[in-house]
DNA sequence: CGGTGCATCGCATTCGAATGCAATTGCACG
DNA sequence: CGTGCAATTGCATTCGAATGCGATGCACCG
């Protein structure tokens, strides 16, 4: 009764250890600590007085002790520069909720600027994450600080070529070359880029699978736009585009979805230009939008479920086995034929 | 030389802990712990000595250790629906990085569904975090747990009637209020409503608002068709809409963007019908694709970078100060009169 | 030159739970 | 009833850093 008013008034009020619960019911603090525990050996009477002990007192285990002690903190860094939790916003759920499964937390890192990695990679090793996955680039020297200090690391959509390190991604240059194909077969012969902000390794794959594969094609004279993936960076760019070129191109490749349709949004809507009719125009990622029946993007999807999956039981199987070596895990993207582009019949 | 070899080659390597770095330096472990501290007092030359030895032995302190001591473990759980994340993923992004302004970071709950909240809010209260922001609703008896636990928590649109706890959110009926004023006001008669899961409190609201006002303005024979939030089932809605009621209403309110979008392009697509010339079509949020030129939707927009710094400095604040009584900030949504909808013209 | 005050540093303890080892108990079996 | 084995339980220690207190050193002042 006395205790139950002090929790009320008192302003410090010490939460219930282990040592209280074991006063309580007259037992060791060992005992409550195994009772608390899943593979711990207690009888069954014994779980039941200290059970009750413990509700009595609202006790629930701390996970920061226990992390002490035990050396696994059973929280993940995932690193996010701002771009991918606004595109993908699933990518982060999933990789949650996947991890939520194997009774580990996330703790979220979002990056303001990539010039902000060393102080927050800073911060997470001293959060003694049993694991990372991270959706930015790190520098080489950058990763061999995280491999010094013994963590486990995975790479979302990217990768550190030459260097073995675990990832997992979407084939992004394949993805760009099967669009191209179908555009060039179709008949498109002058392009345009709208590339991302040059620090994304993900647009550079993308632009490089893209060009590859128009040279391939013999295809020169491609112009080049750079854009911030954002919806109005897509618009100036489409008249960044007909403004160099002095009209606009067969088809415009965009370096993701958004900025595709604010190409499109301002091919119909300042150029008063036909999509597909008088220009084609595709973009990359298969998010939400892209399927919106004004738009009908023709674009590839990241199979986002089955990579984000993959991401997690690959830290999982490292922080288990450390020794494991390292592996590169490739998806292809899903490819979908919207209407924003005239694609050659489905070869079905 | 020879450590350097077994730093790579022995599996298990223990981290540099303060006494390592103490030993090394020749000094106690409690320099240490001061030269890493911000207000300790530490010489000029031991500063120096010591940030030697922990550059050699590439130390940094134990966060899981200094939380266990201090009894704050700078860390904050969030508890997001999956819904939220995935319609405004700035909330967490911009929650994250004021947070981390703080040097507190974000541990991240979603939930599967909503039974899903006891247990996570045991994981929450288990790692002993600092502060809970929820945009999910809790119960009365849950709220009560953690406030027995003396954690103090602000939800995010949402709030608890009659109960006193922090809250931040937008005033979700005003704005339907205001959108079903200006299509009345500029001659709809006939309306439909389509609303978000039953269990949304959110969607509760902004069906509240709207029927307020349609009772208010004497409208009756409202049809409200539930949907789950996303571009499907806005589609699918809206047929329902016309199917029910013989043909289309002179408007319809969604009760979020996506779900507006997905009921212009059935209005559109399936039914041929002009769209605001045929019927209006409002939404909620103001998120990105409501901007999008082929819908311009007519919306609410909520101005996520208050809210969410709000809601951070409110929880800093009870952190900081426990003893602070309750509060709660609601903030007005920006009126966007997009083209999706007929309006009266600006009165500026 | 002695006294006073401040800055700095080390010792010992503390946070809360896990765990190796030893002690105890319980139970089955001969 | 004694013996043996296994399941429980308790004791003592450990994880890594923070901090109150006392000790030391130094500067400055009268």
């Amino acid at each position: 009764m006395s205790e139950k008013a002090q929790k009320s008034t008192r302003a410090r009020w010490k939460r219930a250890t282990s040592y209280d619960v074991a006063e309580l019911a007259g037992v060791s603090q060992s005992a409550v600590s195994r009772v608390f525990q899943d593979g711990a050996s207690a009888s069954k009477q014994m779980r039941k007085r200290v059970m009750a002990a413990a509700g009595k007192l609202g006790y629930r285990p701390n996970a920061i002790a226990r992390g002490l002690i035990t050396q696994r903190s059973n929280m993940v860094a995932v690193i996010m520069s701002q771009q991918t939790n606004l595109y993908y916003p699933e990518v982060l759920v999933q990789l949650t909720q996947h991890f939520s499964n194997h009774r580990i937390r996330v703790l979220l890192f979002t990056l303001k600027s990539e010039g902000d990695i060393d102080s927050t990679l800073e911060q997470v090793l001293q959060f003694r994450v049993d694991g990372i996955v991270t959706a930015a680039m790190l520098s080489g020297a950058q990763l061999a600080t995280v491999q010094n200090a013994n963590i486990p690391i995975v790479f979302y959509n990217r990768s550190l070529p030459d260097i073995p390190s675990n990832s997992v991604r979407c084939d992004q240059e394949e993805g760009e070359r099967w669009l191209v194909t179908e555009l060039f077969d179709s008949g498109h012969r002058t392009f345009a880029i709208v590339s991302g902000p040059e620090d994304s390794s993900v647009s550079t794959e993308r632009t490089t699978g893209a060009l590859q594969k128009l040279r391939e094609k013999g295809v020169g004279g491609v112009t080049i736009v750079t854009g911030d993936y954002g919806y109005d960076s897509g618009r100036s760019a489409f008249a960044g585009i007909v403004d160099r070129r002095g009209g606009p191109p067969d088809a415009v490749i965009a370096a993701n979805d958004v900025m595709a349709i604010g190409c499109i949004d301002e091919a119909r809507e300042t150029y008063g230009l036909d999509v597909p009719g008088d220009v084609s125009i595709v973009g990359f990622d298969g998010t939400g939008p892209a399927r919106y029946a004004a738009y009908d993007l023709s674009t590839v999807r990241q199979p986002v479920k089955r990579m984000t999956e993959a991401a997690v039981s690959m830290l999982i199987d490292r922080i288990g086995n450390p020794e494991l070596s390292a592996e590169k895990r490739v998806f292809s993207g899903e490819r979908i034929r919207g209407s924003s582009a005239e694609f050659a019949a489905n070869p079905d």
